[in-house]
DNA sequence: AGCAGACTAAAAAACAAAAATAGTCGAATA
DNA sequence: TATTCGACTATTTTTGTTTTTTAGTCTGCT
């Protein structure tokens, strides 16, 4: 096995670990011995405990972003892409154990490099939705607009999405929620 | 004075000092001292530390109500009393220590007197709005939509933008984004 | 290079003693 | 009679101390 595939196993046991008990109660020891590793070799691929945590995280969010690009590049239009994309945003956060924890949790939320990461997420949604409009914006299907701001107000709105979307474990419920404020998003209530 | 006189006096000086150091490291002593008047006093006009606390986030939520209601009482279009109310709401919010302090703060989050509020707020907001768009409706501002999933989609952007908004000070900085969240909602992104 | 066992320093948990505080009650006051 | 308060108690919080756990290091083995 190559270096490679044992950091990666390691990410893989931290990452069944951290879902159980969270961060702050999973212990170096333990992530070392689900990884079958002594813990003095986890600080051989690894710097820190965060440093783990931190690796464990950005897999689920490229494995997210990944999705969201699957998902984008079969279709076409511009609306249909920023539709799917809010669509699988919003669903795949629910898979997201560490990630929405790390967000969440207060003891985290002190953590530096949290913080950092969260932007860093923020930073590349509002980009790629960014993207999505000037798309529409060049081929007609939107108006034109500053394509940054609106961008930015779509994340935020998403934003506001998050918790009750977390709070109903039900996939079929917040759909209708994102249904209407795609509705509202595309036409506005102005007639 | 009378009866309501002190209770309403208390209620401030209650107000003030909870604003102060928050819900937790308020003492009831504090309150009194502050009231001028003994502790055992307060007993007889609240039924615990609680019950003072809910009189006074009660307080500023029927503030905030007055305050968005005069502010509507002005305009005449729906439009126009939408984009009011938003302003109104999300300027008003900030002023409210107390209360947002409640919808946060971790220890208060497991109070039910609480999550109860929030919920009455919550339904309350959605009510006002849902009725602002019907009578859009009615006079053709709006297009004909379900105009309760419309309000509650609203509300949930608006939570979206409530973080942002309490993070920066500067009144400016968060017009922007209210103006911008406006005109999507007024007429969407589709040409 | 890759790994682990023994180690340390720092942090967290456990416990106990002391202090602060929410809430009660009977008596005083006005 | 309606209000007020001082003295009291039971419960929490805080504080200080000891013990345990845990992140991270170091040395050496393979």
């Amino acid at each position: 096995m190559v270096k490679q595939n044992i950091k990666e196993s390691i990410i893989q046991s931290a990452q069944t670990t951290f879902q159980k008990h969270g961060f702050k109660k999973t212990t170096m020891d333990e992530i070392a011995y689900a990884a079958r590793k002594g813990k003095s070799t986890l600080y051989y691929y690894f710097e820190s405990k965060e440093e783990v945590f931190q690796a464990v995280v950005e897999k689920e969010v490229m494995h997210l972003r990944d999705k969201i690009q699957k998902a984008i590049s079969k279709t076409d239009s511009a609306r249909e892409k920023l539709q799917v994309y809010i669509f699988t945003r919003m669903d795949g956060f629910q898979d997201f154990g560490n990630f929405y924890d790390a967000l969440k949790d207060d003891y985290l939320a002190d953590l530096v490099f949290i913080e950092k990461m969260r932007q860093q997420y923020d930073k590349n949604e509002i980009e790629t939705i960014t993207s999505i409009i000037k798309e529409g914006v060049l081929n007609k299907e939107f108006k034109n607009m500053n394509a940054a701001l609106t961008a930015k107000t779509i994340v935020i709105a998403m934003k506001g999405l998050e918790f009750p979307v977390l709070q109903e474990k039900s996939k079929n419920v917040f759909k209708k929620e994102i249904t209407d404020l795609l509705n509202i998003l595309f036409y506005g209530i102005c007639s």
